[in-house]
DNA sequence: GGATCGAGTAGACACTGTCTACTCATCCCT
DNA sequence: AGGGATGAGTAGACAGTGTCTACTCGATCC
C-alpha cells in the first residue's frame, strides 16, 4: 500500500516507474505493478485497457522526465548548448536503463491514447534549432546526431563499443561525434 | 513436423529463426518454437538450459547471415567500401526488424554457452580496417560510425525520424552520416 | 542378453494477461 | 428521503508461458 492519496492512474505509473528502477523492465508485470501500486489485478483495467498501454503511459512519463532534463541545459554556444544535451542524453540512458530500454520499445508505440512517437518531437525540435546555427540541412544533420547518440546509449549499455574500443572512456567517442555532424570546435 | 534429418538443436534454430521472420521476436516462445519443431515443450532442455539460452543461439544464427552478407561486400575504395557495408547494414535491419530486435537485446547478452557480444567483433575489425585508410584514430571513428548506423536503424524502425524529418526518403541521412564520419566523398 | 544411458514425453507448478461476474459505496432524481 | 443507476475495484476463471521432475523407450555396450 503506497500513499493512497493520488488517483489510481497516477499511482500505477508511479509503481511502474519505480518498478523499472529498481528491478528492470522485465519485472513490470501488470499483476506486479498492481500489487505494487495496492490494488487487485484487475484494477489498471479501468485506466488502462491492456498491459502495453500501461508500459507505454510509463515510458510517456521517461520521456517527460528526459524532457524535464533537457530544458534545463543551457550553453554559451550553440556548439556548447548541443554538447550538454548530449551529455543529457547519454547520462538519462546510463543512469536509467530500463526505463531507456521501455521508451524505445517499438511494440509500445501504438498503444496508449495518444501515440508514444510523438512525445520526443519537441526534443528534436530544440535539436534543429541549435544545428542550424552551425550546419545547413539542420533536419537532416539533427536527425544523424539523435541517431548517433541513441546508437552510442544503446552499444554502451550493450557493452560492445567497450570491447570492441578496449576502453570504457566515452570521452573520446562523445567528441569524435559531435566534431563528425557539427563540424571542429571552433575556438 | 519439419524435417526430421538435422538434429534436434539446428531444427529449433531454423524454427526459431523462421518464427521471427513470420511473426515477430514477440512469438519466439519456447513452447510455439518446439511445436514448430515437433517436439514436446521440454525436448529443447536438453540442449537449451534456458529459455533465453534458445534464443540467444537464435540470435548468433542473425549474426552469422549479417556477417555473411557483409563478407559479400565489395568496393573499388575504401570508401566505397564501407558505404556498401552501411548499406548492409541498414538493409538488414529493415528486411528483418525481428530478428534485428532479437540480436541487440541486451538481456541476452550473457546466455548461452559463447558470450554474444563478441559475435560483432570480427565486423567491427573490417570497420576499423577500412576506417583507418581515411582516418586517424580509426577505432574511435568506427566505433562512432557503427553507433550511427546502429542509431539509424532503430529510428527508422521507431518511425521517429521519418516524422521529425518529414520524410521516408533515408539517402541524404545516410550520406549526411557518412560525410559526418569520414569526410565528404573525395572525386 | 541384460543393464545403462541419453533423448524425448508428459504432467505439475507458479505465474502471466485478459475477460467476466460480482460487490458496494456514491450520486442523482423525482 | 428513498431507490435506482453508475462507477471503481474485487475475485475467480481461462488459456498460455517457463521451469522442473518423473517417466518411457529405444539404442548401445560389455
Amino acid at each position: 500500500m503506497t500513499t493512497e492519496d493520488p488517483d489510481l492512474r497516477s499511482r500505477l505509473v508511479a509503481a511502474g516507474v519505480q518498478l523499472t528502477a529498481e528491478e528492470g523492465v522485465q519485472a513490470l508485470s501488470l499483476r506486479e505493478i498492481a500489487r505494487r501500486a495496492g490494488v487487485s489485478h484487475g484494477a489498471p483495467r479501468r485506466y488502462f485497457p491492456t498491459h502495453l498501454s500501461l508500459l507505454s503511459a510509463i515510458a510517456r512519463e521517461g520521456f517527460g522526465r528526459l524532457a524535464a532534463r533537457s530544458a534545463a541545459a543551457t550553453g554559451a554556444t550553440p556548439r556548447a548548448h548541443l554538447a550538454e544535451l548530449a551529455r543529457i542524453y547519454l547520462d538519462f540512458a546510463r543512469e536509467n536503463p530500463g526505463m531507456y530500454e521501455l521508451m524505445f520499445r517499438h511494440d509500445l508505440l501504438e498503444s496508449g491514447e495518444l501515440g508514444l512517437r510523438d512525445t520526443s518531437l519537441p526534443l528534436f525540435g530544440l535539436l534543429v534549432q541549435l544545428v542550424s546555427d552551425l550546419r545547413p540541412d539542420p533536419a537532416v544533420v539533427a536527425g544523424a546526431l539523435w541517431a548517433n547518440l541513441h546508437g552510442l546509449a544503446q552499444l554502451r549499455r550493450w557493452g560492445s563499443l567497450q570491447l570492441a574500443t578496449g576502453t570504457d572512456d566515452f570521452e573520446p567517442l562523445l567528441r569524435s561525434v559531435l566534431d563528425a555532424h557539427l563540424g571542429p570546435e571552433t575556438p
